[in-house]
DNA sequence: CGCTTCAGAATGAACTTTCATTCAGGAGAA
DNA sequence: TTCTCCTGAATGAAAGTTCATTCTGAAGCG
C-alpha cells in the first residue's frame, strides 16, 4: 500500500510556517462561518487539509488556536495601518486616513473583521480586555498617539479617550458590519463622506 | 428606571408561574458570563433553582431558549425608548432622548446589553439579520420613523438610513460596552454630551 | 553511490469527557 | 384517583484530546 506520490516539493529549506499556516487559515473560515462551537477541530482538521493530531502539534488546544488566531489577526489590521499613515499630514487628513485605510481593510478582508468581531464579543475578547486593563502602559499604537495629541492640541472636543475612540470608531465597525452582511454596498465616496462624518462628531 | 421583571402574571393560576422567568433570569446571567456553550443546561438549571428537565416543559431545546430571551430583550428595549419618546418635540430633542433613553438602559441592565451583543455577533444573529432582510417591510419602530423624517427634512445628512444608524448608534454601543467593562464610569453629563457629539455626526 | 539509521512530523483510530435531551417516577392539587 | 407539573439520574451522541504507529527525508557509513 504505498503510494508514491510524485512529490510537489516545496523546496523550501523551512517547512515550519506552512502547515500552521493551512490550520489558521482553514480555522479562520471556518471559525467564522460556524461560530467557536460550531466549528469543531475535526472539520478545521479536513478543511486545512491536515489530520486532527497535526493542529495539536502547532497549537497546545483548541482555546489557544483561537486566542492565536485573534493576536495574527491583530497583528494585521495594526500593520496595514502603520503602512499607511504618515506623521507628516495635518491632523485632519490623518484622521481621515486612519478611518478609510481601516474600512478599507475591513472590506477587503471580511472573514477578518468577522473573526474579530465575534472574538471581542465573548468570552474570549472579555477576559483578553480585563488583562489589558491592567497592563495599560504597553500599548504604543499609532491611534492613541494621534487621539492623544489631538486633545491637548484642542483639535478634538474634550473627552476621556476611550470615549472619542468609541465615537470615531464605532460608527465604523458598524458600517463594516452592514457591508458585511449585505445591507448597503460601501464604494469610496461613501466610505469617505462616512469618515468625515466621523470626524464631525469628534472635532471641536 | 425600576425593576427589571419579565412579564409576570399572578393573578393566574399557579400553574404556568414564574418557573419560566426564573429560567430566562438564570439563563441570561449564565450566558452573559460563559457564553451560549460556555453555560450549559444543567447550570442554567441549577442557577434557575428548576431541574433541567423543567427547562424543556418551557422550550422545546437550547436554541429555541436562546431566541426567545433575545426576542424578550428586544422587547424590552424597544418598550423602554417608546415609553420616553414623545412625537411633539422638536427633531434634535427626540434624537437626543432616543441617545440618552438607550443609554441609560443599557447601563440599567448591563446583562441585557451583554446578552444582545453577544447574540448579534453570533451566527444566531447572523441568520436572524438576513431574515429581517428580507421581510423589511414590518419594521415600524420608532427610531426608523425618526430618521427617515430627518432624512426628508433635510435636518440629517444625506446617507442611506444604515449609515445614519451607524453613525449615531455606533459610538453608544461602544461607549456602553467601555463602561460595562470598566474602562470608563459614565455619569449623566457625560451621556449628554457623547449623545450630543453623535447629534454633530448625523446632523446637515 | 546504495544502504541503514534516526529524528521528528504527520496521521487518525481510540479514548475520555462533556453535555443536550429524555423519561420513569414522585409530589401535590382537584 | 387522575392530572399536571416537576425532578434528576440515565442516555447516547458529539467533540476535544491522546498516542502508538507510519512516513519522510536528511545524515552517516562502507
Amino acid at each position: 500500500m504505498n503510494e508514491c506520490s510524485f512529490t510537489y516539493r516545496k523546496e523550501k529549506t523551512m517547512t515550519m510556517p506552512d502547515k500552521r499556516n493551512d490550520i489558521i487559515q482553514g480555522a479562520l473560515e471556518l471559525i467564522t462561518e460556524k461560530g467557536f462551537h460550531g466549528a469543531t477541530m475535526a472539520m478545521i482538521a479536513e478543511k486545512s487539509d491536515v489530520a486532527v493530531g497535526t493542529i495539536y502539534r502547532y497549537f497546545e488546544n483548541k482555546d489557544v488556536l483561537i486566542n492565536a488566531l485573534y493576536h495574527e489577526l491583530e497583528e494585521k489590521i495594526l500593520g496595514a495601518l502603520r503602512k499607511e499613515y504618515s506623521a507628516e499630514k495635518p491632523f485632519r487628513e490623518r484622521f481621515l486616513l486612519i478611518g478609510t485605510t481601516l474600512l478599507h481593510y475591513f472590506i477587503s478582508f471580511p472573514v477578518h473583521f468577522r473573526y474579530m468581531e465575534q472574538y471581542h464579543n465573548s468570552p474570549y475578547g472579555i477576559s483578553l480586555r480585563r488583562d489589558q486593563l491592567l497592563n495599560k502602559a504597553d500599548d504604543v499604537d499609532i491611534t492613541r498617539q494621534l487621539f492623544t495629541e489631538g486633545i491637548i492640541q484642542q483639535v478634538l472636543k474634550d473627552f476621556p479617550l476611550a470615549v472619542l475612540f468609541d465615537l470615531a470608531f464605532g460608527p465604523l465597525v458598524a458600517l463594516a458590519r452592514d457591508h458585511i452582511l449585505g445591507f448597503i454596498v460601501l464604494d469610496d465616496t461613501l466610505i469617505t463622506r462616512t469618515v468625515e462624518a466621523c470626524w464631525d462628531g469628534v472635532k471641536r
